[in-house]
Formats: C-alpha cells, sequence, structure tokens
DNA sequence: CGGTAGCTGATACTAAAGATCAAGGCGGTG
DNA sequence: CACCGCCTTGATCTTTAGTATCAGCTACCG
C-alpha cells in the first residue's frame, strides 16, 4: 500500500526502504534519528546496513516523504510528512517534544519576509521549554 | 576594556580568550563558526589550538558573552551576545542573514508554552527565504 | 617576584554522516 | 517465467565537528 509512495519518488520498492516506512509510520508523531531506526531494526533481525538508513532517509526527505528537523545536539531527527506544517515545543527537562502549529506566527512571518523584500521558502520554530513551576 | 567581561565570567584574561573576543567584535552581527575564527587567528600569525577556540567560545556561551546557533548545515555559528534578542532569516539563494526581531511573535510563543503546562527556556526561529519574484 | 590554580596547544579520540564498491535483487522485456 | 541491466545494498573506509587528555605554561594573588 505504502509501496505505491516509493513508485511515486521514483523508488524502487525493495526490502529496507519498506521497512523504514513501515517503521516511520508505526513511530507516528514520534521522532526518531538514523541510529534508532538502524538498531531497532537489527534488533528485529533485519540484515540492514546504517549506510543504507542514512541513503533512504535522505532519499525520502528528498521525496518529500519525511520531514527532518536538526534539533540541538547534533542529530537529525526524522518523522513522516503528514502534509500539515507544524512547529515543535522541545523540553529541556525530559525531551519530550511537542507539536504545535499557530496560523497568526505564521502569518507574522510571512509578513517580516515580505517587509524585506522576500518569501518564505521555508521556516523552522523551536520553543526549548520546561515545566511550569508550582 | 573587554577584559571586564572576562573576568565578570570569572575567566582569566588570557591572550587566546582577549584575540576570540576581539575577533568576535568585529564581526559585527556577521555569524561565524569556530573554525572561521581558527583560521583567521591563524592567518594573523597567532599561536592557538582549534580546541582552544572550541573551549573558549563553550565558556563564552556559559557565561552568556556569546549565542550560538544551529543553522542547518551542521556546524555551529556564533555571534556577540548584544543583549536584544532576535531571531534569523537565511537567503536560500545569497547565504545572506538577516536578523530580526517580533515582540508579537515573542508574545504568542510564551502563549503557547503556558497552554501547554510549560515555561519557555529559550527558542529558535529561522525563516528560510528567497528574494520575492518581481 | 614567586607559587599555584587555571589555562593552553598538540594530539588522540568519538560520533554523525557521507563516499566507495563489489555483490545482490527488482522489475521490464521477451 | 526466466533473463539481464541497472539500481540498490551492506560492509567498510573516510570526513567533519567537536570533546577529552595531559604535560607544560601563564595570569594573577599575595
Amino acid at each position: 500500500m505504502n509501496d505505491g509512495n516509493l513508485r511515486k519518488a521514483g523508488l524502487k520498492v525493495t526490502q529496507p526502504r519498506k521497512r523504514i516506512l513501515e517503521l516511520l509510520d508505526e513511530a507516528g508523531n514520534k521522532h526518531v534519528t538514523a541510529d534508532d531506526i538502524y538498531r531497532v531494526l537489527i534488533q528485529a533481525g533485519e540484515d540492514i546496513g546504517l549506510a543504507t538508513v542514512y541513503r533512504v532517509l535522505n532519499q525520502f526527505e528528498a521525496a518529500g516523504l519525511v520531514v527532518k528537523h536538526n534539533f540541538e545536539g547534533g542529530q537529525a531527527y526524522y518523522e513522516l510528512d503528514s502534509g500539515d506544517h507544524h512547529d515543535h515545543m522541545v523540553c529541556v527537562e525530559t525531551g519530550k517534544v511537542i507539536e504545535f502549529s499557530n496560523a497568526k506566527i505564521e502569518k507574522l512571518q510571512a509578513d517580516i519576509a515580505k517587509e524585506h523584500g522576500y518569501d518564505i521558502e521555508d521556516h523552522s520554530l523551536v520553543i526549548y521549554v520546561r515545566p511550569k513551576k508550582d
């Protein structure tokens, strides 16, 4: 069923690509690293190489199947592209990631870009938070 | 003159630290990498190690003298902390970086965090833009 | 001026990610 | 349905950003 997405992207429907897509699907709106994916698949007895995971994730990103986030910490995080844009709030204590979207903020950004003579290509907003003190 | 800032941060006023501070000051609101700094200093005939540059930048960041940005591309960018918070707009065609700040956006972010039971610790907003078509 | 705590540069190391390449599998053609 | 070309794969080596280590040096307090 997901095979169609791969074909549309001009990618052969291979075992590793199917597995990785599946896994991203199961992860839902959790954000995983290339290494997370690799370890889970190895654990599951798959015969897969880390290089393949990186390669496939890049292809998925280029194809628009997947979104890549560069939070702090050096590692890239991936999630399936659900189509609806959203931003992220990361708790610096628990590491929890909350997704949100706010039309007003989006609008303000577009306005700011326009003021400077630009069009928005993309944007990345990450709010780092900690639990409210009682 | 800038020595005071170093002392306040509990750091000895050493040659490498003075040089790096100076260089950041000259850079103004341009954003430089650790490697940029290293290369410029070596070029200028200084006897400095790359490790020192990274170490000092971390200390400066911890002391609040410097702000570290994680744009896309894997390398961290640094700039002197001017005190007034601002966000960044990066032109994907020219690489130009424009700083801006918008009180409404800041306020909306605080509201969103509060709604979810969090306080804002920090945030990072980068808008990727391209010149408006005529 | 000394003594010492803190700093430095060289070097070795780690981790994330990309490049390479021989071997293998997908899928179009007959 | 078997074949063959070409895309893909896994293992491995390489690259790059950044950190850890450690012997020697230096700022700075008295």
